[in-house]
DNA sequence: TAGATTGTTAATCGATTAACAATC
DNA sequence: TAGATTGTTAATCGATTAACAATC
């Protein structure tokens, strides 16, 4: 009756930020067809320590061999499945812009499961335009949309100026995350994951090192 | 004679990357028309800490008085000369696809002083179509440009296959900045400032947030 | 002045790294 | 088996927070 005791740590938020990392690089190994890897091997092309690869990892398993290393395959699995990779999300896109095209059309984002329904925007120049399959419907449309499909994500591509309001309408409709592109803090609740993408920080991050390097 | 001893200590790289979202704030506020701001607010308006907020912003100077808190202009100054908020920088643009686009086409990049002066690609069927003011210019001719233009930084929106070879490219030619779109790794030198902002990564740490919440 | 709030120090908390027993 | 490499513990390092003297 010697079974292990359970860890029930939670995950550091740094280790979750750098589950996408180890993906891609595990990845990267697929296409090249290798088959096996080190902790020291990987760690060096992430340009990451191996004690901190180890270490991320055994936060949700045993995925190697003592001796050997890694199967590639075995890792690229069982990360895909701590990710989530192999689920399928409905989203749509409220901001038929720049940004909302170039996420609807980036074929790389529906490979991992991010299925477009819908785009919405509220210019009347742009409602009634295809974008690939999609027609871009009126933002008005968007909490009767919402009620008659399943939509797991929304994905805000508005002004800063109009986000909240739409991600009210999103969080009202129940989505389970939304993915945003504005450059501003949005307010949920505990029922609804927000996830930020702010380029404009990471240009300004570019150009603070380049102000600092002078 | 009785000086301050300078503090010099490298500011730390958490903080570094809280400075957009200090410029974002209080360029909120200056266009609520606020006047002035205790750190207990701000910090409140933010979801941090007023310890951190302070301590934050202890790394560059002194822009508070006590008792009374921030002059927002004043902070909005300090904050954009700390990030060089003030300076221009030419960049090029290398792959004119959806994400391409989206950055030549979003006015707030070119407001914080981001001048594109190019935009490359290697698709036949792309170059010399015409986005905003610019022309598309053909991929091959993009050391040549660099040769005749000052460019400061580089910005990398191409597939991941092509980027180091580009990457190389423009640290060739002595660019100061990159700015990475593609999901890869690049290698540089200590003579270039890579920022990567990794689309992609921010879905998969989205989905990863969904999968554990079920 | 009295009250408010800064800037800074020191304590706490979290993340990274080094080291090694376990073991393939 | 001998060599290699994992998973984990403990030490170190860095970031955040609490607390308060200084002072507007």
């Amino acid at each position: 009756m010697d079974s292990k005791p359970i860890r029930m740590v939670t995950v550091p938020k740094a280790v979750i930020k750098r589950l996408p990392m180890y993906f891609r690089f595990i990845n990267q190994l697929i296409e090249q067809g290798t088959e096996r890897i080190s902790s020291r091997e990987l760690s060096q092309l992430m340009g990451i320590t191996s004690s901190q690869l180890r270490q991320d990892l055994s936060y949700f398993g045993e995925f190697g061999q003592q001796g050997y290393g890694y199967k590639v395959v075995t890792l690229k699995q069982a990360i895909s499945s701590i990710i989530g990779l192999e689920k399928i999300y409905n989203a749509i896109i409220v901001g038929a812009g720049n940004m909302g095209k170039a996420i609807a059309g980036y074929p790389g984002f529906s490979r991992r499961g991010l299925k477009i329904i819908g785009i919405f925007d509220n210019n009347p120049e742009i409602i009634g335009n295809k974008l690939g399959s999609l027609d871009v419907l009126d933002v008005k449309t968007l909490p009767e949309f919402l009620n008659k499909n399943p939509v797991e994500v929304g994905i805000i591509t508005t002004p800063a100026s109009v986000a909240q309001e739409i991600a009210d309408i999103l969080i009202t409709a129940g989505v389970k995350g939304i993915w945003n592109f504005a450059p501003v803090l949005l307010h949920g609740n505990k029922n609804v994951i927000i996830e930020d993408i702010h380029v404009g920080d990471s240009l300004m991050t570019l150009f603070f090192k380049l102000n600092k390097n002078k």
